[in-house]
DNA sequence: TTAATTCTTCAAGCATACTTGAAGGCAAGG
DNA sequence: CCTTGCCTTCAAGTATGCTTGAAGAATTAA
C-alpha cells in the first residue's frame, strides 16, 4: 500500500481512534475538508489529522461541533496551520473554560447557600435566578 | 375556580414558569406524580411543586433527567417529603458538582500545558487521556 | 346552555452528535 | 481476474429533553 498521497478515511480512524463515521459527519459539519483521489474517495494529510486532533480534544473540553467549527474558522482549509494558529485558539477555548468554571462555581455556592436555608421554593430561592443556567445554553452532550 | 384539591397543570405551569408539555414529560420519566380527578384530569399539590422545583434547580446545575430520578428516589411519592430529605439530596448534588468542577479544572490546567508545549499530536498530548472528558459522559444538554 | 378555555392522549418533530445499514464502487493481494 | 476488504452516499435510527399538533373531553365564565 503505497499511501504517498494522504492517508485513507480507515487509517485516520485507527491513528485518531475516531469511527470514521463520525470523521465522516465532521467534514458534513465543515471541521475537515479531506482532498479526494481520482475515484472520488477521501484521503487525509496532517493538517487534517491536526484538526481532527482539536476536535476530540475540543469535545473532550465540553465544546460543541458548532463552537469548534466557529473557533476553527480563521484555521486555513487550504494549507497547514502554523503553531501560533493552534495557540491562539487554545488560548480562547481556555478563557472560555475559566468562565464556564466560575459560573458552575458560583452555582454551586448558591447551592450551599440554599441547603443552609433550606429553601427550595420558588419565590425566595436566589439559585432560581434565570441568569446562570449551566443546562440548555451550549456545551453540548455533557459535562461529565 | 374552586381549587381545594390541588393545581391544574396550567396553574402549576404560571407558578414554575415551566411548559405544561415539559411537566407531562417529567411525569412521563417519572419525577412527579400528580394525582388525577374524578375526569382524569392531572392535579398537583405543594410537594409535586417542590418536586418540580428541585429538577428545575438540577437541570440548572447540569443534571440530566435520570440523575435527578435517581436522586429523588428515595423521595416519598406519597406524603410531602421533609426539609432533611431535600437537604440530604441537594448536599449529595453538591458533592457531584464539586467533583466535576475539580475534573474539569484539571482539563482546563492540562491545556494550559498543552497550549504551553505547542503539541496537539495525539500520541504526547495528556489531554487526550481517555480517563477525562467533558463530553458524552452525562451532564445532559450542556454546561454553559 | 353555550362558548371559550383548558385539559387529555398520542404521534411526530427538533437539535446534537453520531451510528447503523443498504447498495454499490474501488483497491490490493494471490 | 477475482475475491476480500475498504470505500462511497444516503436514509434512517439512537439518546436526551423537550415542543407541537391533532382530535376530542372536561371545565369555567357569561
Amino acid at each position: 500500500m503505497q499511501n504517498r498521497q494522504g492517508l485513507t478515511i480507515g487509517q485516520v480512524a485507527k491513528r485518531t481512534g475516531l469511527a470514521t463515521s463520525a470523521i465522516r459527519y465532521y467534514e458534513d459539519e465543515g471541521l475537515v475538508l479531506p482532498f479526494r483521489n481520482t475515484a472520488g474517495q477521501r484521503r487525509f494529510d496532517s493538517a487534517d489529522i491536526r484538526r481532527l486532533s482539536f476536535v476530540m480534544l475540543s469535545q473532550k473540553l465540553g465544546f460543541t461541533i458548532s463552537e469548534i467549527r466557529d473557533a476553527m474558522k480563521p484555521l486555513p482549509m487550504d494549507r497547514a496551520p502554523s503553531k501560533s494558529d493552534w495557540t491562539r485558539i487554545s488560548k480562547t477555548f481556555g478563557e472560555v473554560m475559566d468562565q464556564r468554571i466560575s459560573q458552575m462555581q458560583n452555582l454551586r455556592d448558591k447551592l450551599d447557600g440554599c441547603i443552609g436555608c433550606g429553601c427550595l421554593s420558588l419565590k425566595n430561592c436566589h439559585l432560581y435566578n434565570p441568569d446562570d443556567t449551566l443546562g440548555e445554553t451550549g456545551v453540548g452532550p455533557g459535562l461529565i
